[in-house]
DNA sequence: CGCGTGATTGAAACCCTTCAAGTTTAGTGG
DNA sequence: CCACTAAACTTGAAGGGTTTCAATCACGCG
């Protein structure tokens, strides 16, 4: 069980002492989504964080026109989650569906405080993922206040060349706030320039 | 010391423990800093976090073309920092700036990480504090990717209308992605409107 | 009072969107 | 394995929102 999650820690450096692994076992699970299924809806309240094992998720919005708007990728070894519902109870905005058929570790709030709490390896590497979070959003904030949609798109494509491959082009353009059609166009003028992925 | 540091640790539930209040004493220092004042710098490792006490700073990238882009105000009791330096060891991609003659609580990793050792409800504070601004960042990428530029202003000044009185206008412009003078026309079509703040 | 910074306004240019149509690709069932 | 269909991608033309550049106006501070 966790084979995935536990190589991850160890990967992160975490001591995996017998006492997380219990704690693991007792409030972990596992879970196999389809492709296209929903873990997570607006309005929901769902206390979970997904530990991606296999697979890769999205998690998006829906505006007052129906347009989806893509705020994260969750591919092998990434978590998700709406982090409204898990710590501060609120209903969740944004869905999180599956791209691909996956396989997911479900955890809560519960686990991620203890494991802190009895375990200062794994204490500091939780401190060191948020705080990595909040670093990339702010370089994805930072690319759309700054960069044109050229830029932007070359920018996803170096530092996810596997999700490009991953996804279809609609989701990508969503990722980056354009609509496909522009996409398409950035991409047929990078053709042109003879830029190659 | 640390009057301002200690009341907001208080209204966030934290257990000011003798051990906690010795560490704060330890390694935490005060600063005062003037306007226009620059604390950290593109370039430079700055491994610290700044909480300011009293005033308003700012945190901003400039681009090829010389443009400041605002990824974030900090007034009181906010912190403030270039998170790739202080967890990474990375040299800093932003300018963190005095918008008004400030008084600043400097902690550092040191600090931030003894404290959630030492004290279970500072990292159950921090623990939020960090899951809560990943939430905001979350928020503002899904504004940039789905709202014009009216709707996004009428956001900012909902959720900041401190913000809004206290800095020049242009710098709103920047932290919502658009060019002062777009901001003034924004302005002026909600004042056709019959809009008051 | 004068200077500099910030805010406003106008006109042209630009990037991106929208809408519509056509083409390609991928998946499914016969 | 082919045929069919739906989804994804491309392309074009028109329109909208925002930028750029330039000029003007308002205000606070030395």
């Amino acid at each position: 069980m966790f084979q995935e999650l536990i190589e991850y820690y160890q990967s992160k450096s975490v001591d995996l002492t017998p006492e997380l692994m219990e704690l693991m076992h007792l409030t972990l699970s596992e879970r196999t989504v389809k492709k296209g299924e929903i873990l997570v809806q607006p309005g929901e309240l769902n206390e979970q964080f997904y530990f991606v094992a296999k697979g890769l998720l999205r998690g998006y919005t829906t505006d007052l026109n129906g347009k989806e708007h893509i705020l994260q990728f969750a591919p092998e070894n990434w978590i998700i989650s709406d982090r409204s519902s898990v710590f501060f109870k609120e209903s969740s905005n944004q869905f999180v569906e599956a791209v691909e058929n996956s396989k997911v570790v479900i955890l809560n709030e519960d686990f991620l405080t203890k494991a802190c709490q009895i375990n200062p390896s794994f204490m500091m590497y939780n401190l060191k993922a948020l705080n990595n979070h909040i670093r990339q959003l702010q370089r994805r904030i930072n690319l759309l206040l700054s960069a044109p949609a050229e830029v932007r798109y070359l920018d996803f494509i170096k530092l996810y060349p596997d999700i490009t491959l991953r996804v279809p082009q609609w989701m990508i353009a969503s990722y980056l706030g354009i609509t496909p059609e522009s996409l398409s166009r950035v991409r047929k003028e990078l053709a042109n320039k003879n830029f190659r992925v």
